[in-house]
DNA sequence: AACAAGACCTGCATGC
DNA sequence: TGCATGCAGGTCTTGT
């Protein structure tokens, strides 16, 4: 689920439950995930206030008052976040082998955190040092922010041999995309996800920007995307999956162009990295 | 420094 | 039905 409109998805389901309320119960259910919880979190968690949470990249951070040290939480590839209580509708949440984090407020809130594939992480950084922290410190510009913009994209391709579709998913050249909207950010751009990133010129990367901003303001709007399972802490569906383009939609005919039965057979999919790629090869070059 | 490949995990769909 | 295979929204490490 989690690319970074479904971090921030996240983010802002669990905000109103969680601002502000003091924690009164929780659990950590196992000693560790991608890296290890740290020793005691659920002791140094209680009666602990949240003040705020906040998102860099694909990372959710939450700050506490009365202390410099924040949650840094990933969810991986799999880690769902859920709120029930206060700021919850979903009444119901079905208890899972894979709820590794408990925790409770002292309104009623609930929230769990789940994650089969454990590739997600949950630890405690000092939030004034942040930006020295290994897994915050290489981090490339949001693509939300203004400084992201074709020039710097331009300077951070120029030189590499590597596919653009692989350099957009390196979290150091800008950081959030993931499989998902970097697909879909190409199509719209009209850039072949095989053209060498260091051919990328102010144009092309001029209409890269535009499209991975567009492509994931809607998608945040939207509620991130469902594929699986459901995104939003509240239960709710996300419904971006209903806007891809190309994602998941090999053989079927490419919108807004009418390569279908001409050239090509619409949406291709081939491997990059190890991973899918979907496309139009008449579309984008 | 940049890059490709492998590793880490579980669950689900598919095909035999 | 059971079993094998491949695939999945991420990123870290290893080796070239």
């Amino acid at each position: 689920m989690p690319e970074l409109p479904e971090v921030e998805t996240v983010r802002l389901g669990l905000a109103p439950a969680l601002e502000g309320q003091k924690i009164a119960h929780a659990e950590v259910r196992r000693k560790d995930l991608r890296i290890p919880f740290p020793k005691g979190l659920a002791k140094w968690l209680l009666g602990r206030r949240i003040e705020g949470l906040r998102r860099r990249a694909k990372y959710l951070l939450v700050d506490f008052v009365d202390t410099d040290e924040m949650l840094l939480i990933h969810l991986g590839m799999s880690g769902h976040m859920t709120v029930t209580g206060p700021g919850g509708t979903n009444q119901m949440a079905q208890s899972s082998p894979h709820d590794h984090v408990v925790i409770e407020t002292t309104n009623g809130a609930r929230v769990v955190f789940n994650d089969p594939r454990r590739f997600g992480l949950m630890t405690l950084v000092d939030r004034n040092k942040a930006h020295l922290h290994p897994l915050l410190r290489d981090l490339g510009p949001e693509p939300l922010d203004a400084v992201f913009n074709a020039d710097l994209l331009v300077d951070r391709l120029a030189g590499r041999g590597t596919a653009i579709k692989a350099a957009l998913l390196d979290q150091h050249v800008v950081a959030g995309l993931g499989n998902i909207y970097v697909c879909e950010a190409l199509f719209r751009a009209g850039i072949s996800p095989k053209r060498k990133a260091g051919n990328v010129g102010p144009v092309r990367a001029r209409r890269l920007v535009h499209a991975i901003k567009d492509v994931l303001t809607e998608a945040i709007a939207s509620g991130g995307s469902t594929l699986r399972d459901h995104v939003q802490p509240t239960g709710e569906l996300g419904y971006f999956q209903h806007n891809f383009s190309v994602y998941g939609r090999e053989g079927e005919a490419c919108p807004g162009c009418d390569c279908d039965g001409v050239k090509t057979k619409g949406v291709r999919r081939i491997k990059q990295g190890g991973r899918s790629t979907f496309y139009c090869p008449s579309r984008q070059r």
